[in-house]
DNA sequence: ACAGAAGCTTA
DNA sequence: GTAAGCTTCTGTT
């Protein structure tokens, strides 16, 4: 085993008690022999290993055992004779499952591992830690509190019953304590079952508390006498000795001497042949025609196999039953070859039996079937969309993608919908296609589809069913439409995410087309090949059905042969919780609050752009005069040519391509210097950028249904897991100037609303001093001190209360530098000041605050070694040119992969507030919308009324974001006011 | 009709 | 010095 291998334990032991008592119906096999068990165990091996129904653990496993009880001795009967001494004898009906259990593993081609002395729960610690030794990750398959110590880094559990994975936030938030502390709390509250005595009277919610208090079991057993409650403290004083023997019972032994060692639970691909001969003598036969598919065998050339069963008698011993041998499977064909192998080899897929062999099967899977865009079936009649509804059912997964008249999906009315079941299989639903020849009036619309009605009825159930996994690529924007049709898609996965998750910063997009070439190989077809582009384009309901069918039903083939290959990557790299936590539920919020939009006042953006005209004509009149002629102000190049050539100003310079700079900082000097011209330019430039881009675009946006702006967040544009926001984008929106803060006037409530502001203070910094552990700039955001004079302060040697404002304002730079990965270059720039000046400042900055060079060359080694970045939440961002021998370009991925952990780790941080958001204003019963994020800030809309209410609630949810994954040693602080419009709220 | 550069807006 | 998106101009297709 090596970094990067993932092993897979189960708990066979803990999983037949589990799945016997929670599955109800008593499944007996035709002769009656009761396989209830034996059936939900294969059915969660089989989807452990490579079932395209993918389950929520998401991971490919290059190991695989399972683990088993071998008697109820063990070590710890010597320890505490009474321990497990009420067990009661396991039901009639369950015994002869054991042994067929024990089979099953092995007709998956999977280890079996049992020791005499030891339970299952030791094994599986022992080899969590050789695994953990060795560089690589364990997922244990079990739900089981014993087991929940183990979980760490590296080691993680998945339910296989709920469908849900353990880390250290799900056993913290279950047990209120972190793994670690798990044998100490079992210790405590003991465990009526196994008979662990623990102290009578704590349970796990006073356990938790008590250790939250001192700390640990010894401490706790050390100062048992400042507790307060008399009982309690009673209790534990009587009964420490009692605790202690339970820590031991609790206590997992990391150490049992094996005889297996991991090589040996590398992962073979099964063997399609040997297992449906176990599972049709199970009768599992929806099971058996999944494997039969998957391994491309035929299920008529297999024979059911004879098994054995144990005595009821013999269930507590040593599993005798399982280790005699199962007849092998022949295929027909072959009867006279004797022999697995060869029987195998021949009715296989060519699945190998090494472990990256069995991640390509999914890869393989996912190109075998040639894309072939005239394969596809186009769906006319209900009958036949019944009948592909059914098959998304049986299958537990479509991948669909929505053809609709907009790119905007507020705008845009449906047309179609494509659906993929399997790579190679999928259909196009047209609804609304028109004739393309239609006169003025435009096309009628076309015969032989289903109505638009009847279609989404059909649909929704499905769309909507909780054991279908929806996928599609950018689904927000089909959300955001069906919706609109009243339609709640869920549950569902994104590709796009998917990809963003694993790939944030490399050099391919997360775009279908990108995907599709990079993962198939394939270039999908492209819109324009079928509505035409330019002067001669059509809508797409114009495109003739035959064509929308193949680019349509294309689409969500690609789509699921990306989902295939993709989500197994999440796992292998461990990035499940990123994808699972902080991307894809953002998309319902996010669809929530483009689809509310937020009010803009027509007229006062109106009367704005009347005035910013006026302003503009005004100095256009004495730039002219000034410069006598009449030029393009607005070109550059003429600006230029005017400045520096023909009148001669100083201090030109060039820009890249060759002509004269006139940026606003060369133009801000000239002023200072005392010319004229140059103010003038400056001031017109901002007034008509204000006139164009704000005042007189924005009307443009007000949907004319809502009567409201409706922005589009992209989760996947940027690098560092920012949103960014686009149509129009709202994130840019004026405040620094008071000509630019009146365009905020704008964004308006009615009389009874009002729009709440709350936005995080220094989010960044305070990231920065969490991470790099400063121990004075955590004081100083512990005590609310002003952080750029205490930065001051600490380099310039003078106290905060007599602090000049110049000087504050140059460690506000070398602070802000800092995020952005300084230069000295940048910093003198900033503060137009020479570089020999600036280098010193950052060489005293880093003399005051020795924890930043630190953190700064650390995280520089760190992504020149992994060619990665991580935030503190493990969402990853990559910089492939970090190690570019072209200095200028390796520096820069220095600075952006230092800004990376800081600007990524703040933008978690508000996308986890985002996500828990709905449901604290729901619980607290206020009607508080969010509207609008702009990276450190949210805007609510809420009624009057409850402005006092909601904002300790939207407070509460901001600053304690990090938390329970994360409890950051700085405080986070949020300001938060009300008004009726976005410049008075902010 | 589109793409890139320059410039300006935000966090 | 980080991260974005939009408008205008300009040159090319």
């Amino acid at each position: 085993m090596k970094k990067g291998d993932h092993l897979f334990l189960v708990d066979g032991s803990g999983y037949i008690f589990r799945a016997y008592h929670a599955l109800p119906p008593l499944t007996r096999k035709s002769d009656g022999l009761p396989v209830g068990a034996v059936s939900g165990f294969c059915n969660m091996l089989w989807k452990l290993m490579l079932d395209a129904r993918n389950t929520d653990v998401g991971i490919v496993p290059t190991h695989f055992a399972v683990i088993f009880d071998y008697s109820s001795k063990t070590f710890r009967n010597e320890l505490y004779p009474e321990y497990k001494a009420n067990r009661s004898a396991p039901p009639e009906d369950l015994i002869p499952q054991f042994g067929l259990i024990r089979q099953a593993t092995r007709a998956f081609n999977l280890p079996c591992v049992e020791m005499e002395g030891f339970e299952a729960d030791d094994l599986i610690a022992t080899y969590a830690r050789l695994a953990r030794e060795a560089g690589g990750d364990t997922t244990v398959i079990s739900s089981d509190k014993d087991l929940m110590q183990l979980v760490g880094a590296t080691v993680g559990m998945y339910d296989p019953m709920k469908d849900r994975q353990i880390g250290i936030p799900e056993v913290i938030e279950k047990w209120g304590v972190p793994p670690e502390k798990m044998v100490d709390l079992q210790a405590l509250t003991g465990d009526s079952v196994d008979n662990v005595p623990g102290v009578p009277g704590i349970g796990p919610k006073t356990a938790a508390q008590l250790l939250e208090q001192f700390g640990d079991l010894d401490t706790l057993l050390a100062r048992a006498g400042e507790i307060k409650q008399d009982k309690r403290r009673e209790s534990i004083i009587a009964n420490a000795e009692k605790a202690r023997i339970s820590r031991q019972l609790v206590t997992l032994k990391d150490d049992v001497p094996v005889s297996e060692g991991l090589d040996d639970f590398v992962l073979h691909a099964p063997d399609g042949p040997k297992l449906i001969g176990f599972l049709k003598t199970m009768e599992f036969t929806s099971l058996t025609r999944r494997v039969a598919e998957a391994t491309g065998t035929e299920v008529g050339d297999v024979q059911a196999v004879a098994v054995t069963v144990e005595r009821a008698d013999a269930a507590h011993g040593p599993d005798v039953g399982s280790g005699a041998a199962i007849v092998q499977p022949v295929s027909r064909s072959q009867t006279s070859e004797a022999g697995e192998t060869a029987a195998s080899g021949t009715a296989t897929t060519k699945v190998g039996d090494t472990p990256s062999l069995l991640s390509a099967f999914r890869l393989e899977r996912a190109t075998a079937a040639k894309i072939d865009t005239t394969a596809y079936h186009c769906i006319r009649d209900v009958a036949a969309l019944k009948a592909w509804v059914a098959e998304a059912r049986e299958a537990g997964l479509a991948a669909f993608d929505v053809r609709a008249t907009s790119s905007d999906p507020m705008q845009a009315e449906l047309i179609g919908l494509a659906i993929a079941t399997t790579p190679g299989r999928a259909a196009y639903i047209p609804f609304a296609h028109k004739s393309g020849n239609g006169d003025l009036l435009g096309g009628g619309v076309l015969e032989n589809q289903i109505p638009l009605r009847d279609a989404l009825a059909l649909l929704k159930p499905l769309l909507e069913d909780k054991s279908v996994l929806k996928i599609a690529q950018n689904l927000k924007y089909d959300l955001v439409i069906m919706s609109r049709y009243g339609i709640d898609v869920a549950p569902f996965d994104d590709t796009m995410l998917i990809s963003y998750v694993l790939d944030a910063g490399t050099h391919h997009g997360h775009g279908m087309d990108a995907l599709a070439e990079k993962w198939l190989g394939h270039t999908p077809l492209q819109l324009k090949d079928v509505t035409g582009s330019g002067k001669s384009s059509v809508g797409f309901d114009q495109v003739d059905i035959d064509k929308a069918t193949a680019h349509a039903a294309e689409d969500a083939d690609v789509t699921l042969r990306l989902w295939l290959v993709l989500k197994p990557r999440l796992a292998a790299k461990g990035l499940v919780s990123v994808y699972e936590r902080l991307e894809r539920p953002l998309v319902p919020v996010l669809a929530r609050m483009e689809q509310r939009g937020i009010s803009v006042d027509r007229q006062i953006l109106s009367r704005l752009s009347g005035e910013l005209a006026q302003g503009a004509a005004r100095l256009e009149e004495e730039i002219y005069q000034l410069i006598g002629e009449r030029i393009n102000i607005g070109s550059p190049k003429q600006l230029g040519d005017i400045l520096f050539g023909r009148m001669g100003l100083p201090g030109g310079s060039k820009t890249k391509t060759g002509q004269w700079s006139t940026s606003a900082q060369l133009l801000e000097d000239l002023a200072a210097e005392g010319h004229e011209l140059p103010r003038k330019i400056v001031d017109w430039r901002q007034l008509t950028k204000l006139k164009s881009t704000y005042t007189d675009a924005l009307p443009g946006f007000i949907h004319p249904d809502t009567k409201r702006v409706h922005t589009s967040y992209a989760l996947a544009a940027t690098t560092t897991g920012r949103l960014s926001s686009s149509d129009p984008n709202l994130q840019n929106i004026p405040v620094r100037t008071t000509e630019g803060r009146k365009i905020r006037t704008a964004f308006i409530t009615d009389r009874s609303h009002r729009l709440v502001s709350a936005d995080y203070s220094q989010i960044e910094l305070r990231v920065l001093a969490h991470v790099a552990e400063i121990p004075q700039l955590r004081q100083a955001f512990a005590d609310g001190a002003d952080i750029h004079a205490i930065t001051a302060s600490e380099m310039f040697n003078v106290p905060v209360e007599a602090m000049p404002s110049e000087i504050r304002r140059r460690a506000k730079a070398i602070n802000f530098g800092i995020i952005y990965g300084i230069s000295a270059f940048g910093l003198a720039n900033q503060l137009s000041i020479p570089r020999e000046e600036a280098s010193n400042y950052i060489k005293k900055y880093f003399e005051r605050f020795p924890g930043i060079r630190d953190y700064i060359e650390e995280t520089k080694a760190y992504a020149r070694e992994h060619g990665f970045v991580e935030t503190i939440f493990g969402r990853r961002i990559h910089y492939p040119d970090i190690r570019s021998s072209n200095p200028s370009l390796r520096a820069f991925n220095e600075r952006a992969s230092i800004n990376a952990r800081l600007q990524g780790t703040a933008a978690d941080i508000i996308r986890r507030a985002m996500i828990r958001m709905e449901e604290a204003l729901d619980k607290a019963g206020l009607s508080a919308r969010m509207l609008l994020q702009v990276h450190d800030e949210l805007i609510f809309e809420t009624v009057e009324a409850e402005v006092e209410a909601t904002i300790p609630v939207v407070r509460h949810v901001m600053e304690n974001a990090a938390m329970p994954a994360v409890s950051m040693s700085v405080p986070l602080h949020v300001d938060a006011r009300a008004a009726n419009n976005w410049d008075e709220a902010h």
